[in-house]
DNA sequence: AAATCAGCGCGTCAGATTTT
DNA sequence: AAAATCTGACGCGCTGATTT
């Protein structure tokens, strides 16, 4: 038994016994542990074949699970967290093994804009009528501010969330001076904003009660995203707020990436995903042929022997 | 029609892993 | 060692199917 755990995959050769199998899981007994066994690769036909099996499974650790309590909490979560390596990292070592997988290059996407390692001091600003402040950094992030309040409490940003390849048409800010105002639109494209119309304010408070809340609309879902903003309005000028706005916009940029990051190791997961379907696919097929092969060299040796 | 559920994708956080 | 990247976990909202 080849078992892939959440550390490292390790060969288990002992008497296990294999408790039933429930909704594809299977509870063994280990020697001082119970696991919980989801197959990954169907389970062992009753196959002629009695070649060593290989089976790879994931396994999750039951008796360390259960409550032990002088293990703290972050020590189990720490636990918990213990990944194993990369999907590329798997794939590739599963490519190296089988013909049946294609070896997967990461690849670069060659309009991958670096996402503003230089300074992203704000390239525009606006102010309007009632005193607030738009800001469009380079890192395309929107940020609100108001004039009197000292800090970085003044400023709030709006990440403009945007698709590596750029995407036909621009964020569309929506904004009204009073609820049932007709809205202002504010375009964002590439880093500038587009007025339409004459703003006289920033965008309208949606929201009941102390925090006001915005929304932010892109054309090409027609979803609007709500932005419900917890700081209190304050102002951008205040020198002394320079470092916190520093602070503020390396925020926004690691989230960005983290972003960007998170839909790419999804993409890859389902990818690898499919890349284990596929081969558990061909394994199938291979594993007929071979029955059926072995069926006909019996059936041939069983006629020689007569 | 309204309520409930399952499935999916997203953004964020935290921590492991890899790169510099 | 520090910075950057990756990914599991969590919570949220949306959507379509099913149930009440």
């Amino acid at each position: 038994l080849t078992v892939a755990g959440k550390h490292s995959s390790f060969h288990v050769c002992l008497q296990a016994s294999l408790a039933e199998e429930s909704s594809g899981v299977t509870v063994v007994q280990l020697p001082g542990q119970t696991v919980q066994i989801q197959g990954v690769i169907q389970a062992p036909q009753a196959s002629v074949i009695q070649s060593p099996q290989v089976q790879t499974v994931q396994i999750a650790t039951v008796a360390e699970l259960e409550d032990d309590e002088s293990v703290t909490d972050t020590q189990k979560r720490r636990e918990l967290l213990s990944r194993r390596p990369s999907y590329w990292k798997i794939l590739n070592e599963l490519s190296s093994n089988s013909l049946a997988v294609p070896k997967i290059e990461e690849e670069k996407t060659e309009d991958e804009v670096p996402v503003s390692n230089s300074p992203t001091v704000p390239t525009s600003i606006y102010q309007t009528s009632s005193g607030q402040y738009i800001a469009i950094t380079q890192g395309r992030a929107i940020q609100l501010s108001s004039p009197g309040v000292p800090g970085l409490q003044g400023v709030q940003n709006l990440p403009v969330t945007s698709s590596p390849t750029p995407q036909p048409g621009a964020a569309v800010l929506q904004c009204a001076a009073q609820p049932g105002d007709s809205p202002q639109q504010l375009f964002i494209q590439g880093g500038q904003v587009l007025i339409q119309g004459t703003v006289r304010c920033i965008l309208s408070q949606t929201a009941t009660g102390d925090i006001p809340a915005y929304q932010l609309r892109s054309p090409n879902s027609g979803l609007a995203q709500s932005i419900v903003m917890a700081a209190s309005p304050g102002s951008m000028q205040n020198p002394s707020s320079q470092h916190a706005e520093e602070i503020t916009r390396k925020r926004e940029v690691r989230l960005m990436k983290n972003r960007e990051a998170a839909r790419e190791c999804r993409r890859k997961k389902k990818e690898y995903v499919k890349c284990l379907e596929n081969r558990v696919a061909v394994l199938e097929n291979q594993n007929k042929t071979l029955i059926e092969e072995l069926k006909a060299l019996k059936d041939i040796y069983c006629h020689k022997a007569e």
